[in-house]
DNA sequence: CCGACTTTGTGCACACGTTCACAAGCGCTA
DNA sequence: TAGCGCTTGTGAACGTGTGCACAAAGTCGG
């Protein structure tokens, strides 16, 4: 276990009896799993169940981690953050790893998904978003543009924006998905937020102002471009680096 | 953020002075610019070019970072890493600062981008991608769909990915978009490399394997969603917990 | 039953990124 | 020109995440 601040540490043999504290340290643990941890949690969950379908049933931190793109060190600190399920010698059991992985990611429950802004992007967010993780139905759609109302995408009927609340309340979302332009992003927010929609995914290139109690991952297309340009940029100038500095082509 | 590959090692704190090494600096700088701080300096270039539509001449490293959504002392200092381009006691010139990220960012270049994969996130891109970030001209389409060979969308053309190597090279194409099947996502992958395409943006969900020399970034929709699920699930936990060690509600 | 071999789980050290806190620097006013 | 108040730029402390290397713990063959 890693050395923590002073404070969670004696959860080792549960010494005082205070209450609220003897609970099996499973939801203590969750808490304390880093977010760059959950996100390759993801991602070897999604590579254990390829592997699950081929009929693996067995696989080493190595191979996991080859096949995960990452070291196996960290593949096995990763692991070890929702408890012990490997066998010395031996390797994971691929049924176990995954069934441990969608606990801690809580895919055992439904997680109910609505797509705010039915363009192009919400248009394929729709028909996409249900699929790839098998326990995230699409069950709200919303549009502002009346020609949409009623609509069905991807077998769900478009509803306004206006009904949010309702809808979400009835239907039980519980993670909201943004994808209408930028200058209508933080209104449909904060009509996700106070319909209680706790977790949204925010496709518009806006910075939402959201209470404390709301998660927000955005996914930013300008953002990524951009980064990409940064690479292209340096490259570019490492290469022309190269070549004012004299270096020599080999061959 | 997220998950990247293990491999961005080298970006080390430049050594000791090996030859070639006394450039003014702004290329090597460049170089020790931290990705955390490359994606937060493409949001500020937004946060600025929209005060700048508002004929905003000075900005403090206070507001701006409240507009991008940060803490003012990361702020000043990612807008160290590319100089200094304030005035104590003033604050950034709105205008200075646009043209200066834009320039590390390797934005006074245009980019050439080409999607594969006309599905409808395809579809979506290919209409997008232009637009938020202007430098982003999209000037290639890839698909394996014979109905769609030759099809125009978002006024470019579709191709055949066999075409790719032929069509990237004329065209100048450097950032790939793959937005394929899974199964399909390694081989264009492979296929963009060869032609010489040496940063990629890949929202198929899969592990890509690349050279050395190629840049990937992955957006990964069901990685993201189960995050949410994940935080989702603490949430619940945690009301649980405190549930159950008996707190007591106020009022 | 033992010893050799394999692979996990993790303590430790290091690197990276974030935050704090303050000196340095600039403009404004008198 | 000197003094004051404001804001930048950054050194240094801190916390988090990564990677190494090894002990612990299991399997397997003899």
């Amino acid at each position: 276990m890693g050395a923590r601040r002073g404070e969670d540490v004696e959860v080792v043999t549960a010494p005082g009896r205070l209450p609220g504290n003897d609970e099996p340290a499973v939801r203590e643990r969750a808490r304390a799993i880093p977010e760059a941890a959950v996100a390759r949690l993801a991602v070897y969950l999604r590579v254990l169940s390829g592997l699950a379908e081929q009929d693996v049933t067995t696989i080493s931190s190595e191979e996991l981690s080859a096949a995960a793109g990452v070291n196996s060190a960290k593949l096995r600190k990763d692991l070890s953050y929702i408890g012990s399920y490997g066998t010395r010698g031996v390797g994971y059991e691929v049924e176990v790893l995954v069934d441990q992985i969608e606990r801690i990611l809580g895919l055992t429950r439904k997680h109910s998904v609505c797509v705010v802004g039915i363009g192009n992007l919400g248009h394929a967010l729709a028909n996409y978003a249900g699929f790839p993780g098998r326990g995230f139905p699409v069950s709200a759609l919303f549009d502002v543009d009346d020609d949409l109302i009623g609509v069905p995408v991807g077998g769900i009927l478009v509803s306004h924006v206006d009904d949010i609340p309702r809808v979400c309340a009835e239907r039980e979302v519980s993670i909201g998905v943004i994808a209408t332009p930028p200058p209508a992003a933080q209104g449909v927010c904060d009509r996700l937020v106070s319909a209680g929609v706790q977790c949204i995914l925010n496709f518009a290139p806006v910075v939402l102002q959201v209470p404390d109690h709301v998660e927000v991952r955005k996914v930013d297309l300008a953002v990524e471009m951009q980064i990409l340009s940064f690479h292209v940029a340096r490259r570019a100038d490492e290469a022309a680096n190269a070549d004012e500095s004299g270096m020599v082509v080999p061959g």
